[in-house]
DNA sequence: AAATAAGACAACCGCCACTGA
DNA sequence: ATCAGTGGCGGTTGTCTTATT
């Protein structure tokens, strides 16, 4: 017997996501906590794959997760990382805990690859234009991956240093791989404090403003729209029996924005801000991390070393301890 | 204004690792 | 030790938006 998929092929919906989708699937986690995927779609009655839930969750609907340009530090350590990682997004993920995996992945492809193939060409261009081989452009693979081998040791070192148990506060923070996350996928839904999961309505709200500031033009998708919106009504007001005045007001109202106000106000999320100070500082796996070879990307001695330079000249304050979890809400405040 | 190209990002697919029976 | 079930990961594709002609 074959193993059977992972969802029923047929009746599956696949496409982007719509709020009301978004919002069962946000009230069910709230209750049960997040896991047990494949009992999602039959217990919310998403005609979704498992797997597209679990992934609807994890790359937008989580709480915590920041969305929007990306920052020059957030770029410079993907950058940093992937030199020194490669391809691992989720490991390069964990140490942007407000960032999905996917959302690395994706800047990556289409701007970062972009930007070093950029710099690269620059760098080649201006030794050629030094003409003949210096012995420092002349470096053997042998010495190069050599130097490789050196970065990869120091990384590891301070990783080690930072996760080292003696030096708790700020230092420990700084390269934190933060897998763990605000929420454990393990744990039970009646462990987390409410606005644990409320906070993810956060996103949904977002996606709501954003839906009803770009209403979809057909009458079918304005007719889901009135039909997200009065399902959202009943959601809310069975969601919560404190938020009935809340639900009243979200009824009254053809608003979205107003709506989507609504919603914030009936779960009392705090702001994305305060949500992420609760990152819990979970000792990871990731400790682990350069165990086993990681799969460096083969570019050369001295683009590498460019990299290095633009990254720790501008942030040496930031490696040498400055909390990482600071610098990112310095960068918050930014937006 | 319309058509087309390019860019950005959300979502899907297939494979792999882990876990429990 | 084996195997089925499940979740996680990385690569890729599809769709929507924006820029250009």
């Amino acid at each position: 017997m074959g193993r059977p998929p992972c969802c029923d092929k047929e009746g599956v919906k696949k496409g982007p996501w719509t709020p009301e989708e978004d919002i069962i699937l946000v009230s069910y986690i709230q209750e049960h906590g997040p896991g047990n995927w494949r009992a999602v779609p039959t217990n919310t009655g998403l005609h979704r794959c498992s797997k597209s839930c679990r992934l609807r969750w994890t790359n937008y609907l989580r709480p915590g997760i920041k969305r929007g340009n990306f920052t020059d530090h957030e770029e410079k350590m993907i950058i940093h990382l992937q030199a020194l990682l490669g391809n691992r997004w989720a490991a390069i993920a964990s140490y942007l805990p407000q960032r999905t995996d996917n959302d690395i992945k994706n800047y990556w492809n289409t701007h970062l690859k972009k930007k070093l193939n950029k710099l690269q060409a620059g760098t080649e261009g201006h030794s050629k234009d030094q003409g003949s081989s210096t012995s420092s452009q002349a470096i053997s693979r042998g010495q190069w991956e050599r130097r490789l081998q050196t970065d990869i040791h120091m990384a590891r070192q301070a990783l080690r240093d930072a996760l080292s148990p003696e030096k708790p506060s700020t230092l420990s923070s700084d390269l934190k791989p933060a897998d763990g996350f605000l929420i454990s996928t393990t744990k039970p839904a009646q462990d987390q404090s409410t606005t644990t999961y409320a906070s993810s309505t956060e996103n949904i709200s977002r996606l709501l403003k954003g839906w009803m500031k770009n209403p979809p033009k057909s009458s079918s998708a304005r007719t889901k729209l009135a039909k997200t919106q009065h399902s959202f009504t009943n959601m809310v007001s069975g969601f919560d029996s404190t938020s009935s005045e809340g639900a009243t007001s979200a009824a009254n109202t053809t608003s979205g924005v107003e709506l989507s106000d609504a919603f914030e106000s009936l779960f009392g999320f705090e702001s994305l801000d305060s949500s992420n100070s609760d990152l819990s500082p979970s000792m990871s796996p990731e400790a682990s991390l350069f165990q086993d070879e990681s799969k460096p990307t083969l570019i050369s001695d001295q683009f590498l070393s460019l990299i290095d330079k633009w990254i720790f000249d501008e942030d040496a304050a930031a490696i040498q301890g400055k909390d990482m979890m600071t610098l990112d809400h310095e960068n918050a405040n930014f937006f």
